[in-house]
DNA sequence: AAGGCGGGGAG
DNA sequence: CTCCCAGCCTT
């Protein structure tokens, strides 16, 4: 039997229940893509909910505001996809009547659509047969087929691209996309992956040479940098605190924040001294350090060593590098989800 | 080609 | 703990 055929039968017979596969819609199609980029189908779920039942239409998601955007996007992490969502909804409706590009090459011009995006959308959406290829993708041929280039090199993708391509279903692209990822998710997964069941057992190079757990390849390793940080909360009289938008090239961009005191090296701050520095128009009453262990939170670069502390004064003044909100109003901001926590942590005590 | 960018779940 | 998830953008 064909492998388009072979992985469509086990594709209708064990396929996911997802919403975003009841719509031909591609504005739908397009966020839940988005939102799945590096991201588990549980985790996006919610997301995906949300931003469709707020922002029904892309005209609807070009009009809002950045910052409830952001907001929205709150704890699904890679902030960026965010950021251009919004900016392309912007171009859809502005630049492009309104109308979505259907087909891959176009599609591939929008930000943060990418060759993955770009086909995911083209085959579920229009029907183009052009084959993505995502981590699953990667994980399920170069098992079946015994490929054991590293997939980390933009030669090793163009590989699997081709691969693909010679393999998709002419007559059910979409089915054929959808189909090769969820098999990568549910039966060929990367640890255990269950083989006795598999449908391509008499095939699959890596199960009959016992490779299975070496493939695939991936040579490039990330190295994490250790960084410092100490968050100050400014509480008054008022209940009113400092905050900041992040705005550099830096982890959270756009993202809500507290004052903070950041570095790269493990070097105890002295907070009455900062204080004295850059908030020297601000009588402080009191200093309590919130932790004394590390928060501990881990990105794909970087392991943050964060310390919490709370100023207390009798009133806030104005400051023109923060904005001064009251307590209660804080969810009205996009925070890092580690801050987002701890905000909840002090709101529960 | 290489590095940066989040947060969470599985094993 | 390590690995990886429906990747993309910038340098």
């Amino acid at each position: 039997m064909l492998f388009h055929n072979k992985l469509i039968t086990w594709y209708l017979q064990n396929k996911r229940h997802l919403p975003w596969r009841e719509t031909k819609n591609p504005y739908a199609i397009w966020l839940s893509e988005i939102i799945l980029q590096q991201t588990r189908v549980a985790q996006g779920l919610p997301y995906f909910e949300a931003f469709l039942t707020n922002y029904p239409t892309v005209q609807d998601l070009a009009n809002a505001h950045e910052d409830e955007v952001m907001r929205l996007w709150q704890g699904l992490g890679y902030y960026s996809r965010a950021r251009n969502l919004h900016f392309t909804a912007k171009t859809i409706t502005h630049e492009l009547n309104g109308v979505f590009p259907n087909n891959y090459k176009d599609l591939l011009k929008l930000k943060g659509v990418g060759e993955y995006t770009a086909a995911a959308i083209a085959s579920i959406a229009y029907g183009e047969i052009v084959p993505v290829v995502d981590g699953n993708v990667f994980r399920v041929l170069s098992r079946i087929y015994g490929i054991t280039s590293d997939i980390s090199t933009a030669t090793t993708k163009k590989e699997f691209q081709a691969k693909a391509q010679e393999l998709i279903s002419h007559e059910q692209p979409a089915t054929f996309n959808q189909a090769i990822m969820d098999f990568g998710a549910i039966q060929c997964t990367p640890k255990s992956p269950q083989c006795p069941q598999c449908p391509f057992i008499q095939d699959c190079v890596a199960y009959n040479t016992n490779q299975v757990d070496k493939l695939p390849v991936k040579l490039a390793k990330t190295k994490v940098k250790k960084r410092y940080l100490d968050f100050l909360i400014f509480v008054d009289n008022d209940q009113n605190t400092y905050i900041q938008q992040r705005t550099k090239k830096d982890i959270w961009q756009k993202l809500y924040q507290f004052p903070l005191i950041d570095r790269f090296e493990q070097n105890d701050i002295n907070v009455q001294q900062i204080l004295t520095e850059d908030f020297k128009n601000q009588p402080v009453k009191d200093i309590v350090q919130l932790n004394t262990d590390y928060v501990i939170h881990i990105l794909s670069h970087q392991k943050l060593h964060i310390h919490f502390w709370m100023i207390k004064c009798e009133k806030l003044a104005r400051n023109e590098n923060y904005e001064i909100v009251s307590w209660n109003q804080l969810n009205k901001f996009g925070f890092p989800i580690v801050i987002h926590n701890f905000i909840n942590s002090i709101n529960t005590k």
